[in-house]
RNA sequence: GGAGCCGUGGUGUAACCAGGUUAACAUGCCGGCCUGUCAAGCCGGAGAGUGCGGGUUCAAAUCCCGUCGGCUCCGCCA
């Protein structure tokens, strides 16, 4: 390398003009005019243009006509003002360009499959299989950026606050609930085998017996789960657990870094304290345990009303024990015939009966369930629901959480027909989830959060004789209606630990086979502790305003849950398994063997 | 495990529903001209047989079946 960078594309302005500069980076474009060559170099803090002048720079003329995009090179030159006439407004350096003086071309470049360009319009089975072009493109150079800033925010200010930057173990073992593991056999220990983690829970919580008192990883989460635009299965947490600590002080501190992320990275400023309601509350106004509450539409509740008219389905559903709620399409009331039978198959679909519906007008209601209900009782309805001319009642009539969890899905659904949604940051807490919840199916409890979660201790009455009213100290965060961090105060005393255990048939040998060791470290003085885990992608994709968490992380997986760069999962040798003690069935033998092995697997990094 | 959408030169699309010319257009690519462009311009050229396999038909990018891959959703997963 004969020249050596002095300073980034982006960062030279007219300040710079007349000083000499040598610039390294890459062929954005070319705009050759003959005797007279423009080229736009390109680094990673944007692009500046290039002049190769026939008559200055003629010793190496006929290499620069060569260049080609994506061409590596360096250049030394003379930052020049452009005239007026020819500055380009569009662009940073728009207002200067250097005349290059001497050049060095470091690499050629294949024709890129696509281009290199924020915006492109491609196949993304393309960008994720060369996905070193992708990640050139301005807009992914500035989610590496920004994901990179985060992390920095997260370090930096969570070491402010007395946290201790820990790491634990990525081969651990596989715990029971929760979501499927990653195995990873051992060779050592014929057939036995390590999971990764799903989270560091059982670690952080010896961390603080161990006396850590504030613990914090960015750390790498593993479920193998199917995938969504918003799931991996390899993610990204911010995981931190506190000593002595309340709910309170959790959410403060999640708050304080969610306030810091927003001011330090994207320059906004954000209000503090962010909004509790709890679960109840919730589901009853937003029919979810994740509101959304960018936009009203409240769900309200007429089964008072429903109960005293002569609209059977109602009177019925409440007479059962069920409830009738509706929530107000504002202005939706010119919906056509067929758009409430779409809404009407739609709730349907999710598995109610149907929908009823009103529409407020001057002259009274627009309804084919009007006529079951006196005017006195419309007019209730009507004052509920907040009526005005122009408006569309919505009413389901169900068991009270299906009711509310249709409603929710509706609320969201119209909201988006009506595009009522404001664009801002909006957070809330949800609190007082319910510890346990019963599987029918398998006729058993299961913890709603782990079963580690402390409940309320008001509470703790109610895990003999009513467990499914019981609340925990669990708590989530939600950005937008969608869940970006999860956490609880834990359990430290070893009677209350047994009774969840007892409530959610795990025997004490199970429990001392799968977490002995983490039930053992808290009779030697568990102090009370608690945590949260923030999704660091989704949080970051929520952020960048990106509809897909691939856009957010470097390297992602496909939908099926493979690597398009590297063609991960791939076959292993024979060797390879017998070491691992691992045969594979027959089927997937004849399988296997059809195939091709995966060109880059012989000369991989290791 | 289930459902839907997509797959056509390097890239993005058209033609597909109602099978019938040499698969069209833009861009990119290659070559030429050109000293003020910045989506440079002008002229010329090359480049696909329609993801893959099978079927129907005189004839398939087009219809049918299967399969592979990508995306989205449900189940699953905090």
């Amino acid at each position: 390398m004969r020249l050596k960078r002095t300073c980034y594309c982006a960062e030279l302005s007219k300040k710079n003009t007349q000083e000499k500069v040598v610039l390294a980076g890459w062929v954005e474009s070319i705009r050759d005019h003959g005797s007279l060559i423009f080229i736009d170099l390109r680094d990673r803090s944007g692009i500046v243009q290039l002049v190769f002048d026939y008559q200055r720079s003629s010793s190496f003329f006929n290499q620069a006509e060569k260049l080609r995009p994506e061409y590596v090179l360096a250049v030394s030159g003379e930052v020049l003002m452009r005239s007026p006439e020819t500055v380009n407004p569009a662009v940073n350096s728009g207002e200067i360009e250097v005349v290059v003086e001497d050049m060095e071309v470091f690499n050629a470049s294949e024709v890129p499959p696509f281009y290199i360009q924020d915006g492109i319009n491609t196949d993304e089975n393309l960008r994720l299989r060369y996905r070193y072009l992708d990640l050139r493109r301005p807009e992914m150079q500035h989610m590496l950026e920004m994901r990179h800033k985060s992390m920095m925010t997260a370090r930096s200010y969570l070491d402010k606050h007395g946290f201790w930057e820990i790491e634990t173990p990525v081969l651990t073992r596989s715990t029971p609930e929760g979501a499927r593991d990653y195995l990873v056999p051992s060779r050592t220990v014929s057939g036995s085998f390590f999971a990764l983690p799903q989270s560091p829970q059982l670690f952080k919580q010896l961390l603080m017996v161990s006396g850590v008192e504030k613990y914090f990883q960015i750390t790498r989460c593993f479920r193998d789960e199917d995938l969504r635009a918003d799931r991996q299965p390899e993610f990204t947490q911010v995981d931190l657990e506190m000593s002595f600590c309340s709910r309170k002080d959790v959410m403060k501190t999640v708050e304080g870094f969610i306030y810091s992320l927003f001011n330090e990275v994207l320059k906004k400023e954000i209000e503090l304290p962010f909004p509790v309601i709890s679960y109840t509350e919730a589901m009853e106004r937003f029919g979810t345990d994740r509101p959304d509450n960018r936009f009203g539409m409240e769900i309200k509740d007429i089964s008072k009303i429903a109960l005293q008219s002569e609209f059977k389905v109602f009177r019925n559903v409440v007479k059962n024990g069920g409830v009738v709620k509706g929530l107000n399409a504002s202005g939706a009331g010119n919906f056509s015939r067929k758009e409430l039978d779409d809404l009407t198959s739609l709730v349907q679909s999710w598995g109610t009966g149907g929908l009823a519906w009103m529409i407020v007008t001057e002259e009274g209601f627009k309804s084919p369930i009007a006529k079951f209900f006196t005017s006195g009782h419309l007019e209730e309805i009507r004052k509920e629901m907040e009526g005005e001319p122009g408006d569309l009642l919505l009413f389901v009539g169900d068991e009270w959480e299906n009711t509310l969890i249709i409603l929710g899905k509706l609320r969201l659904h119209v909201a988006q027909l009506l595009e009522i949604i404001e664009e801002k940051d909006s957070f809330l807490w949800v609190i007082d989830f319910p510890l346990v919840s019963f599987d029918k199916e398998e006729s058993r409890y299961y913890s709603n959060h782990h079963p580690f979660t402390a409940p309320l201790e008001s509470d703790l009455s109610l895990l003999e004789q009513d467990p499914l009213k019981a609340r925990s100290l669990a708590y989530d965060l939600v950005y937008n209606g969608i869940e970006v961090a999860g956490g609880s105060i834990r359990i430290h005393k070893r009677d209350i630990q047994e009774k969840i255990f007892a409530l959610l048939g795990i025997t004490d040998e199970e429990a001392q086979e799968k977490f002995g060791f983490l039930l053992t470290a808290f009779q030697y003085g568990a102090p009370p502790h608690g945590g949260i885990a923030v999704g660091f992608d989704r949080l970051l994709m929520l952020m960048a305003g990106r509809a897909s968490i691939r856009d957010v992380i470097p390297f992602p997986k496909t939908a099926t849950g493979t690597c398009l760069l590297t063609g991960a999962p791939a076959s292993v040798s024979r060797e390879q398994l017998e070491e691992l003690h691992i045969s594979l069935v027959q089927k997937e033998i004849n399988e296997k063997e059809g195939e091709e092995q995966f060109p880059v697997s012989d000369n991989a990094e290791s």
